[in-house]
DNA sequence: TTTAAATCGGACATTCTTATCCAATTTAAA
DNA sequence: TTTAAATTGGATAAGAATGTCCGATTTAAA
C-alpha cells in the first residue's frame, strides 16, 4: 500500500538520523539500507528539494538530514515523497454532495486520517532510540568513516 | 494511497449491494459509478473470479452479489483486488532480524494492521444504510431496470 | 430459429513507477 | 594545480497499472 519509493526514502532517513552527526554519500547510504543506488541517489534528491536532507557536493560530500531527528516524522517523510491523499470531496462528483462524503469514502478518508496520525507522532529519533528492548534495531551500519584523523 | 482498481472495485461492490435482488449489466455499474465500463469489465471479472460477485452471461445477464451484503467487508473487496501487505519480516532481510520487526517496519506494518482492522469492520450493508443522517448516501441511482411487465 | 444483449478473454495502447547510465559540475585533498 | 570523490540533471529503459477494443461465446426473448 506504501510505496517502493516511500519504502526507500523511510530507511534512508532513518539511516541519516542515525549517522546524525556525519555526511554520507550516496553509496553508503545505498548500501546500508540496500537500495538500489542509482535509484536512491533520485529519492534524496527528491528529499534534497522537500527540504528533509541537505547535500553536499564534491570530494567528501554527501547528504545529511536539514532537521534534528525529532523535527522529522515518518509523515513528513512521506509526504515529501508521495503524499497521503485525504478525500475531501465525493470521487464521483455528484453534485448532491457538497464537501459531505457517502459513507464509503467517510470510512476510506478516516482510515487515512488514521494512517496520518500515525505517522505523524512517530519522529526518526523515536524509531533510532526505540523503546522496546525486545525489538532490534534494523541494524543499520552507518560504519563511522574514517575522518583522516585516525 | 489505494489505487484506483481499489476505488473502482469498492463502487461497483456498493452499487450491486444497493441493486441486491437485481442483475446488473456492466454497462449500468459503470454509469452508476462513473468507471470507465471496459475497464469496470476487468475489475468486475476478477471479482467474479474472487468470489465475490457472480456473473451471469447472455441477454438479461450482469452482476449480482454472490453473498448477502452484511457478509462482505470493505477489506475483502480490497484484499481481493489488491490485497493488504502486512510486513512480516524485515524488507531488509537482515539476519539479525528474525521475525522482529525494527522500529520502523513495525509501525508501517501496524498502521497496515489498524487499516485492515477498520475496513474488515465495516460491511457493505452498513455503507449502503448508514447510522449518519446527516451525510447522505452516494447517490448511486441504481434504477429499476424494467422487467417487461410494467 | 433468429436476434440482440451480455460476459469472456486476449491483444493492444498509454501512462506512471521503478530503475539505470552518463556527462557535467562541484569540491576537498593530494 | 591536478585529481578523485561526490552530487546534479537528463536521457533512457523495463515493468506495472490503467484503460481500450474486439471477436467469440452465451443466453433470453422475439
Amino acid at each position: 500500500m506504501l510505496s517502493q519509493t516511500v519504502e526507500y526514502a523511510l530507511r534512508a532517513m532513518v539511516y541519516l538520523a542515525s549517522a546524525e552527526e556525519e555526511v554520507c554519500p550516496v553509496d553508503e547510504v545505498a548500501e546500508g539500507t540496500k537500495v538500489p543506488p542509482s535509484y536512491l541517489s533520485k529519492v534524496l534528491q527528491n528529499l534534497n528539494r522537500a527540504g528533509l536532507v541537505q547535500s553536499k557536493r564534491g570530494l567528501q560530500g554527501g547528504y545529511h538530514l536539514s532537521k534534528d531527528p525529532t523535527e522529522t516524522t515518518i509523515l513528513d517523510v512521506v509526504n515529501a515523497v508521495e503524499p497521503i491523499e485525504r478525500i475531501h470531496t465525493c470521487p464521483l462528483e455528484l453534485k448532491s454532495h457538497g464537501t459531505n462524503l457517502c459513507p464509503l469514502h467517510r470510512r476510506l478518508d478516516s482510515a487515512m486520517a488514521e494512517v496520518e496520525r500515525a505517522f505523524g507522532t512517530t519522529t526518526l529519533q523515536e524509531l533510532i532510540t526505540d523503546p522496546s528492548p525486545s525489538v532490534p534495531l534494523c541494524d543499520f551500519p552507518c560504519p563511522k568513516r574514517s575522518t583522516g584523523a585516525e
